[in-house]
Formats: C-alpha cells, sequence, structure tokens
DNA sequence: ATTGAATTTTAATAATTCTCTAACGAAGTT
DNA sequence: AACTTCGTTAGAGAATTATTAAAATTCAAT
C-alpha cells in the first residue's frame, strides 16, 4: 500500500488525518518538524508528502526545496493557512504537486491524494519480466508459458502453481506451503489436489526431460536450477 | 503558446480571467455554456480547460467526462463555488486535475495553471499513430477501425473497448481492470458487461477468423500477436 | 415534452472448460 | 512384507464464458 509521510506540528491535527488515512488503508508516518521531516525522508520512501509550511526548525518550503532536490517522483501536498496565498503560489511553483488551504474537507484531502498518488503510479509501472526455465519461458503479463516458439496452454491453476514454484526455485515446498499460497488460507481440501495438479504439469511441460518439479520425498515438491 | 479554453457563463468573469491569461501570453478561447464549450473542444485542441461547474445546457462535470471520454491529455481545471465540496471531490476523481473555488486570487490560479501546464509537458505524447492489428487498421485520430478498405463502424464502448485491448495487447486483462480502464472507476455495473462488448467486436470484425480477442479463463481477456 | 432509433446494460440460459475428489496402483522406506 | 507416500486416472460437479433477448438509457429530431 501506498505510504505517505504527515509533516505537520499540530499534534491534533496530524493524529487526525493518520487516523483517516491508515481507515483507508495507506502506511503513514508522522513528523512534527522540518528537520525530523527531512530525516524521515532520508531514511525511508514515501509515495506521497502531506507538508504543512508553518512548522518549526526548518518551514515547509524549506523542506519541499530540498526533498526536490533528491526526488521528483515523489508527490507533495502542501497544507498552508487560508489565505497565505504567496505560500501558495511559490509552493506551487517550486515543485509542490498540489496544496490545501487549512481547514479542510477530509474527504477533500482524501480525493486530492488519490489523484496524485494515481498520476504517479501511471508514470512508474514496473513490467514483470519474462522468466527462463530450463526449456521454459514464462511471460507474466500474458501468463503464458512457451516451449521453444510453441504456446502451451496451462489452466489457471496449472499456471498458478507453476509460477510459484518457479518464484521459489530451489526451496523444497510443503504441500501445505503450496495450498495456502496457490489456492489461498482458507482452501480447506486434500494436498493431494497439489499431486494432481503436479502430474498435469508434467505431463503438458516435461517432453520426455527429466521432469521440471522434482518430487521431495516427505516434504512436497521443488523446482530446481 | 499554450491554449486555454474559459468555460464560464459570468461573462465579466471570463472576461477577466481571459485578459489575465492573454497577459501572460497564452491564447484563450471562451465558451459560455457546456454545450459550447463541447463543440469548442471538438473543432479545436486546447492544452488546458478551465471549467466552470455551475454552467448552463450540460453541467461541468458532465463535460469534463465527455472531454475524459476522449482523451486523458487535456489537462482540466474546474472552478467551483466555495462550499460544493462534493462538487469538488467527484471532480477530482472523475479526471479532473485540479480545481479550484470561487472567488479567488488571480495570481493563484496562474500558478495552477503553471503547475499544470508544466505536468503536462512532461507527459504529453506525440500525435497517435493509426495501429495495424492483423486484418485490422485502427485509425485513433477519428476513432476508425478499417478491415481492408472497409470502414467498420463501432460503437463508442466497442472502440474504447478495442482500443484498450490493443494498447495492451499481449496482457491478460481482467475484467475489472477492463472495467476500470474503460468504463471508469464509478462504474458499479456486473463485469459481464465486457463478455457481452467482446461479443460485439468479436460479431464485427472477427469475419470467420480466429478471433482477435482472446479468452484468459479465470481472467479476462487479451489480444496478441 | 414526445417520439423513435441507437446504444448500453441487465439478466437469464446454454455451452464449455476446469477443478477436485476419490480410488487404486506404483514406488520408496523401515 | 507392511506401511507410507506419491503418481495416475476418470468423471461429477462447479465455475466460467458465450450468447441472446429484452429492458433501460441516451440522444437527436420533431
Amino acid at each position: 500500500m501506498d505510504k505517505i509521510l504527515i509533516v505537520e506540528d499540530d499534534e491534533k491535527i496530524a493524529r487526525v488525518i493518520q487516523l483517516e488515512l491508515e481507515f483507508e488503508e495507506y502506511e503513514v508516518a508522522i513528523a512534527y518538524t522540518g528537520k525530523e521531516a527531512l530525516e524521515r525522508y532520508e531514511s525511508d520512501t514515501f509515495d506521497l508528502i502531506l507538508l504543512d509550511v508553518m512548522i518549526p526548525e526548518l518551514n515547509g518550503l524549506e523542506v519541499l526545496r530540498r526533498v526536490r532536490q533528491k526526488d521528483e517522483d515523489t508527490r507533495v501536498i502542501m497544507l498552508t493557512a487560508r489565505d497565505a496565498v504567496m505560500d501558495k503560489v511559490s509552493g506551487l511553483d517550486s515543485g509542490a504537486n498540489d496544496y490545501m488551504t487549512k481547514p479542510f474537507e477530509i474527504e477533500e484531502l482524501l480525493a486530492r491524494i488519490r489523484t496524485q498518488l494515481k498520476q504517479k503510479s501511471a508514470v512508474s509501472e514496473p513490467v514483470p519480466e519474462d522468466i527462463g526455465y530450463r526449456h521454459l519461458r514464462i511471460v507474466p503479463m500474458a501468463r503464458e508459458v512457451y516451449i521453444g516458439e510453441e504456446l502451451v496452454y496451462l489452466t489457471q491453476k496449472e499456471y498458478d502453481l507453476l509460477y510459484f514454484l518457479i518464484e521459489h526455485k530451489n526451496q523444497a515446498l510443503s504441500r501445505e506451503q503450496i495450498i495456502e499460497a496457490v489456492w489461498g488460507f482458507d482452501y480447506y481440501g486434500d494436498t493431494n489436489t497439489v499431486d494432481v495438479y503436479v502430474r498435469y504439469i508434467r505431463k503438458k511441460l516435461d517432453r520426455d526431460k527429466p521432469s521440471i518439479i522434482a518430487s521431495v520425498r516427505g516434504i512436497g515438491y521443488m523446482m530446481k536450477d
């Protein structure tokens, strides 16, 4: 989940915002001074900073300036008193992504945060790489598995299982672990199901060669390089 | 220079803003009603729209919705009455990039406009090229789809869906992803709608050949090369 | 406002494909 | 050999997807 840093000297306000954000399932940290804010910023990574302008030790604009020296990526929403127009202007011009005037409606703040985070995530989304394993090539984006140029069709569960095993290659995985990860903790069926699916995968992918999935007697299964 | 469309029914306000913007060397056009705004929008290209919510004929949110159906690129700043909080929230959530409450300081408006245009130029993409896919040719500029020389008519939703799928070809896309991208996050209907539209597209475009849209059981759909 | 055509959505049923159970045989272990 | 674990299989039942048709909505024109 997205991480947000609240920089605000008024403890009560900070607390209220924190609770609201946590309710929305953001991960939240608080800094009460500009200095503290920078320390937090250095030691951790945040997706968004809520930055009050009027804070002790180092004012908000100064904090903003230093943050922007280091990265363009973290979203910053400035919080300013109702009619400090100059703050607003210089805040926006010096790299804040948005600002709000206090007092504000919490709903509005949440909406602005959503907007900023949406824009951010649109820019920097990592693409899952293809995975090579023995004679296989796995394309996570398409959930496809190839042997050479041939696309081998796997069902959902087959693919999920294979993907899990390959994600944890060189680890002996118990049937219970596998069930929990692939079928979900609330699955209450027999672990034999795993054996059945291993069989399906082997049948489709082994192609005479020694099986890509090794049995680990007494434990479960494993894929190894 | 950047082109800005002011949508505001109060002539006096519109005029003041126009003058200010022209002083800053923006190119400015004015629309006094929602309908007029859309006409302007269709016939010309703007970098940014200043959009009052309370306007005759078609309210601002509706105008915003239609603009966003067509492009993500044009920046939109909503103008709303001081305490229409719901407007603000739904405006931001439904695709506005920012908003201001009236009355506002002109300096602040200018700062926000600068911010938006800066962000835009960092993002904005070149003219969309035509897309070839199997036996299809797609012309984004006109939202048209051809099979050979034949123009095949698609409805809005059909086109939007096709375009989204093709933009993300070789990716297995869940119905939820598709709904969110094509119908909007606030769509609360059934995801079966996607199936129905896939069916429509297939019917119009497949022409006996294997379907251009592959079903990915358990996930959704995908177009692949 | 009213109508009517086109589009979009809902909803219900049919068709298809997967999943999982359960049973038995095979292979290892003590 | 007795026991445990793993491999294999087939089929019932579950879940997903395809297909329709009808209802609701939108939009334009009167």
